[in-house]
DNA sequence: CACTTGTATGACGATACACGCATAACCCCA
DNA sequence: TGGGGTTATGCGTGTATCGTCATACAAGTG
């Protein structure tokens, strides 16, 4: 989306959406997390997140396909860690975003 | 997501998820896209996308909500500009890391 | 080979949301 | 104030996807 005179091809714009739209779960954001604090097996997934196996496995599948997510098979487990720090920098921008927005806000609210 | 120990807040990532969950479909990020452009009307977005005007609408009120675009109202009708870098930022790390991904899969080809 | 444990996948209900149509609300100008 | 143009919203429909259950598949152990 660079600047003014260049429109990305839908092609591209479908592409960011699907990437965007992995994010856009509460679930698969929360496996990312866990997974940032180290390599973990699937049983500690579960009982951290709440989750049925079958959704954890589903999640974990799409975040393989794309990448951010890798699995070593240990014997019968699998052992799964993230890859990359993608995600880490994305959320921190859209942090940054929301804080900035939230005291915008408040000032707003002291002018008034 | 800092670093490991710190797991953000169920609230957090509900956010984190609901604003990637914006980018997540097309036809947002094409409207972002025509409005970097510059200010534009809302007929010019119908003829640029060909989307009916109550799906337009809808649309930039999601985005206007998250604040990601504003409008002025002149006389009768609304001009609309996007407001901030934020997106571009996004839209820029995660292509970086698509094009990373489709030529480590090219090396991955040759080798083979 | 049976048996246990761990993971992936087909089927399905429930839910969410895109998208268009029709219409209401809004704004300007005679 | 009424009429034409512009934007927002209620409603219906279609589709996609979450999340679960049951089950198939893989891998180790007796």
């Amino acid at each position: 989306m660079g600047a003014a005179g260049s429109m990305p091809s839908p092609q591209l714009l479908e592409e960011y959406s699907q990437f965007f739209r992995l994010l856009s779960e509460p679930a698969r954001l929360q496996l990312l997390c866990h997974l940032k604090q180290g390599p973990t097996d699937v049983a500690t997934l579960i009982e951290a997140t709440g989750f049925s196996q079958s959704h954890i496995s589903r999640q974990l599948g799409q975040l393989q396909r794309a990448g951010l997510v890798r699995c070593d098979r240990e014997g019968a487990r699998t052992i799964w860690q993230a890859e990359g720090d993608l995600v880490d920098e994305l959320c921190h921008l859209v942090q940054s975003r929301l804080k900035q927005r939230l005291e915008s806000q408040l000032q707003q609210l002291k002018a008034a």
